[in-house]
DNA sequence: TCCTTGACTCAGA
DNA sequence: CTCTGAGCCAAGG
């Protein structure tokens, strides 16, 4: 019988999938870490959970690297609070889209996560007129 | 097949 | 605070 085990590729295509999932539903003038966004999402079949907590961060950034159109890319930022420079592309107009939100950017280049990082569950809470506990 | 690079993150120095 | 190296997977030369 066939152990249907996902290759690579196919294993890549739905943990992007995923991303891309999440991503979308990130709201205006909010954002999210590489990492944040990795530890939602649960350790691909055969792919060791020990392993995957070290990687995932850096598929995140794979997956955003060659995205449909329709995924604000730009609300992903790394967990420093700095917008990710890459080859060839120093990140400034995602720190423009970002400002276009009202996303405020210090002196640095970086960003208060406090104020934007953005999670399913206090959003939940908040629709539920709950208030999200700190810490 | 080997080697390098990559939109990460964390612990150390 | 900044800078390095380690850790791990996948893709391309």
């Amino acid at each position: 019988m066939s152990k249907t085990r996902q290759k690579p590729a196919e294993r890549r295509r739905s943990f992007n999938a995923r991303v891309y999932e999440i991503v979308r539903i990130i709201p205006t003038g909010k954002i999210m870490t590489y990492g944040a966004i990795g530890r939602l999402i649960p350790p691909p079949r055969g792919v060791d959970g020990g392993a995957y907590e070290k990687v995932r961060a850096r598929w995140v950034g794979y997956a955003l690297a060659d995205c449909p159109d329709d995924i604000p890319w730009h609300r992903v930022i790394n967990a420093a609070g700095r917008v990710s420079p890459r080859p060839g592309y120093d990140g400034m107009r995602q720190r423009i889209l970002l400002e276009q939100e009202g996303v405020i950017f210090d002196e640095h280049g970086r960003v208060n996560l406090q104020d934007y990082l953005w999670t399913p569950l206090a959003s939940w809470l908040t629709r539920h007129g709950l208030r999200p506990a700190r810490g």
